[in-house]
RNA sequence: GCGGUCGUGGUGAAGUUGGUUAACACACUGGAUUGUGGCUCCAGCAUUUCGUGGGUUCGAGUCCCAUCGAUCGCCCCA
């Protein structure tokens, strides 16, 4: 029997844990700064909170990973958004926190997807929700913020890509104006495209079939439908960005691939030749519905999701160094019969701050000293059997190679003078 | 979900038109050197074994089929 991860899953493994712990402390640092607080919602919901009516993504309709439990279905939550929503309105937050409430989470999702680079099935996610205040500034922060770690990691090649949907009058005129455009074409669209002809039009204009099917190519433009409110609300998130000295392309095909989604939506793709086939860094957008869905109040809400495992890796393609993991302070070697004393040695030095790694088994002094160079200690503490006798012991500085030696109770002193030169 | 490429020890890998003992290097373990490491030298280290399961053959790591995984592109998305 052969034992592995399942298909697109994989171990994080201690060697590389310590990107991962670099990465989240820049990230927690970073959302702090702008005030978000971190919320950790079930990795399973009931499916009917991922699962709304009329939602025409693909990762809705094909890539969840649903199970029953009696006469209960769950899912593994393909998304941070909806979960993060669901407990805004099941506590009430609306009630007892200051709006916009701001909320960011790091964790696992789960997509049935074919893995490929920077797609797997169980992937990591940070991402920020703020909700309760609409506005075009609020907006641009919540872009901000992405960017800035972004650029904390060392990535420059970066394209910020934006567009809006507008509210609602503007896209049910819009989607009835789709609706007549495409109803003659129908037979030209493919499989999904007749799919989102019912519950979303506006994704068959990124449908990458369609696209450069003439139905597409002479379809109605969202532009042309936006009210006077939208079209000012877009320009002002523009005039935030430009104010905040962040560059960016208006792709007015851009529709993101939730339906929930209303007026600004973004996506930050790495313009890296080498970042493969999954581009997108990090994408999100505003929602007006969602909290109201939900059962609460009527309030907008905005976010953006960062997938971690490509910001790792688009990190090191740009050469950035994440911080190392702790290294051991001191070895404890033992020679001879010296009983418990490497053991309450280490314990000590344990407790008085150090990183301590000990030899807790019998064998050669050569093995011992073989294994604490491996562990990079700068000091080796070193137990003889006559030393003990006498009340003192070795220590030894590594990259010095030189030894000494002193009375037990003065070890801790020893140690910390040399860490002071 | 569709198509292409790939899968040999702990690691990087060699392996010729199928042919007998699966190179080489690194790492690791032991010894030279049983109370002082990083250099050097010596020895050991895949053995019903070449992702797994079948098949062809006198003979398969090499050929065929299936399957699992990785990877690239499509689709999708973070």
């Amino acid at each position: 029997m052969n034992y592995q991860t399942p298909r697109g899953t994989y171990d994080i493994l201690p060697e590389e844990i310590s990107k991962w712990h670099d990465l989240e402390t820049v990230i927690r640092d970073t959302a702090s700064r702008y005030r978000y607080r971190e919320i950790r919602t079930p990795y399973f919901e009931s499916t009917s909170v991922f699962a709304r009516e009329n939602d025409s993504s693909d990762m809705v309709n094909k890539e969840m990973y649903s199970f029953q439990s009696g006469s209960d279905s769950y899912t593994l939550r393909p998304e941070g958004t909806a979960g993060v929503i669901r407990a805004f309105d099941q506590h009430k937050l609306y009630g007892s926190m200051e709006l916009p409430a701001r909320f960011y989470y790091i964790g696992p999702m789960f997509r049935h997807e074919r893995p490929q680079k920077g797609r797997q099935r169980q992937f990591t996610q940070f991402g920020v929700e703020n909700i309760g205040v609409k506005s075009p500034e609020i907006d641009a922060e919540t872009i901000a913020l992405g960017i800035d770690i972004v650029k904390k990691l060392g990535i420059s090649s970066v394209r910020v890509c934006i567009n809006t949907l507008g509210d609602d009058a503007s896209r049910a005129a819009y989607r009835e104006a789709l609706r007549k455009h495409f109803e003659p074409h129908l037979d030209e669209l493919c499989g999904d495209c007749h799919r989102r002809f019912e519950q979303n039009p506006l994704r068959i204009l990124d449908c990458k079939v369609d696209h450069d099917s003439e139905a597409v190519k002479t379809a109605p433009r969202l532009s042309d439908y936006l009210n006077e409110e939208s079209r000012q609300y877009f320009k002002d998130v523009l005039a935030c960005l430009d104010a905040l000295g962040i560059p960016y392309e208006v792709d007015d095909r851009l529709v993101r691939g939730l339906d929930y989604y209303t007026h600004t939506v973004f996506e930050v793709q790495s313009t890296r030749p080498d970042s493969g086939a999954q581009a997108t860094i990090f994408a999100g957008g505003r929602y007006d519905h969602l909290v109201d869905y939900f059962g609460g109040p009527d309030l907008s809400g905005m976010g953006f999701a960062i997938g971690m495992e490509r910001l790792i890796a688009l990190a090191e393609e740009e050469g950035h160094v994440f911080a190392p993991e702790r290294s051991t302070d001191v070895y404890v070697i033992g020679l001879g019969s010296v009983g418990t004393a490497v053991l309450k040695t280490a314990e000590e030095l344990r407790h008085a701050g150090y990183a301590v790694e000990a030899n807790l088994h019998p064998r050669s002094l050569k093995a011992q000293f073989k294994s604490a160079d491996r562990t990079g200690a700068k000091y080796v503490v070193i137990i003889g059997e006559e030393e003990l006798a006498a009340g003192t012991l070795n220590v030894k500085n590594s990259a010095e190679r030189t030894q000494v030696t002193v009375k037990q109770e003065e070890l801790l002193h020893t140690i910390e003078e040399w860490e002071k030169q």
